[in-house]
DNA sequence: TTTT
DNA sequence: TTTT
């Protein structure tokens, strides 16, 4: 039973990532990206360009870095794996969706316009946590 | 506005594929997976298995490879892309899921319990179309 | 300074796999794998094929996984990063090579000829490991 | 025979690259990246880091972008896949080495330090190119 | 529900 | 809705 789920995304933060802890103090933070790629041309010959919509999920440290240094709008690396989640809504109705486990995240506008003390307080900060996270489930 | 999208499974099929043919004539084959992760332990030590199950679509040769070949219980190595797809249903409900758009795909199973010239009959079909395949859209 | 280093192949042992101990008792093994990636055509319209050879490193219980079950021809999955090793040679020559360091195997032909004890042997081993394998350097 | 070569790299040039043609008049960049990755902890607990240096071969447009508008310690992104080629030397010496054949690059630095226009224009320029790149060999 |  |  040879098996592999990884998935790897490059893409921007649509918006402001949320960050809870569950009752053991272990860090949890979500977002929802946006990766934009070309995927053929039109009749013109312009290339079109298909939008993946994607939640991502984090534990950890590395849930913690997300918590505080992404924003909207933000350009980040993903490493993980697919996950498919099922659960029973508020109206008892079944439901279910597809979101990626993140166990690497690269921040990639640590770059951009940044002031020098805030690049290095990052870089630092993902130095020390770095290395793949470790994935409680 | 760097930008990646690439997914690496390995699973087996939870049912038998469907062709379909665009107006075209353009082979579309579509299959669901079952990915088995070992995904940490529980209270026992015992290593826990999430199932990830995912729709995967392809196009073309690979397509009619899969359509020919491919049965429930299958295992295969896929490589594509993440792909997020809204429609309206019938009810014109919006509705919304991922997939995986396969560029790529290997049989893993060619190799077992299977007569030696179907063997090398699929494995002639999949050097000749062997390669990335071209993803219409 | 994002970084990324990720190497996937799926191919052949050259030969069976060499397995040794380090003074503090940590499983190493070596193997060194083809690798046919099918490689635009000739001038007749023939797919070409090209071969890639790579030593392939491996340490901790999936060492001993390989030392036990591979011999040469095997076909396995290997998930890991490339690694850059110099060194003196025996004549004090400075040398260096490419390998990869695998933090995952799979093996393939579990699925193939073998008797059916043997492959739950194997596969029960290879679950008990399962999971990205630690690697110490 | 399933077979796959895959590898994922983000890292920094360490010099300048070099664009060659073709006598067909197809363009040819060679360039060498370093990869830094965190490689266990030290007896004091800090991280260690292991450098990986590799040559990188692209062809085509894709090959005329990095000779455009790649520099010495330019973080990019690179998919491709690994390649061993051998050759004889100027003293009739049979030599080999192992290098990444790229099919796609990404210039994670567009956004760093750089003037507007020039960031618009490097990323038109790999908007126009965007897709996988074709690889004659 | 969306980002650049 | 599920595969090994």
């Amino acid at each position: 039973m040879p098996s592999l789920n990884k998935v790897f995304l490059m893409g921007n933060l649509t918006r402001d990532p949320e960050l809870r802890y569950t009752p053991a103090g272990l860090g949890v933070a979500t977002f929802n990206m946006a990766v934009n790629t070309p995927a053929g041309k039109d009749e013109n010959g312009n290339i079109k360009t298909e939008t993946l919509f994607v939640d991502v999920v984090v534990f950890g440290r590395l849930a913690e870095a997300v918590g505080e240094f992404l924003t909207k709008g933000f350009p980040v690396f993903v490493e993980g794996r697919l996950r498919y989640r099922t659960w029973e809504d508020s109206n008892g109705i079944r439901r279910s969706k597809h979101e990626v486990l993140a166990n690497k995240i690269q921040f990639l506008s640590a770059l951009k316009n940044m002031p020098a003390e805030e690049e290095e307080r990052q870089s630092n900060f993902m130095v020390e946590i770095s290395g793949d996270n470790d994935v409680p489930f």
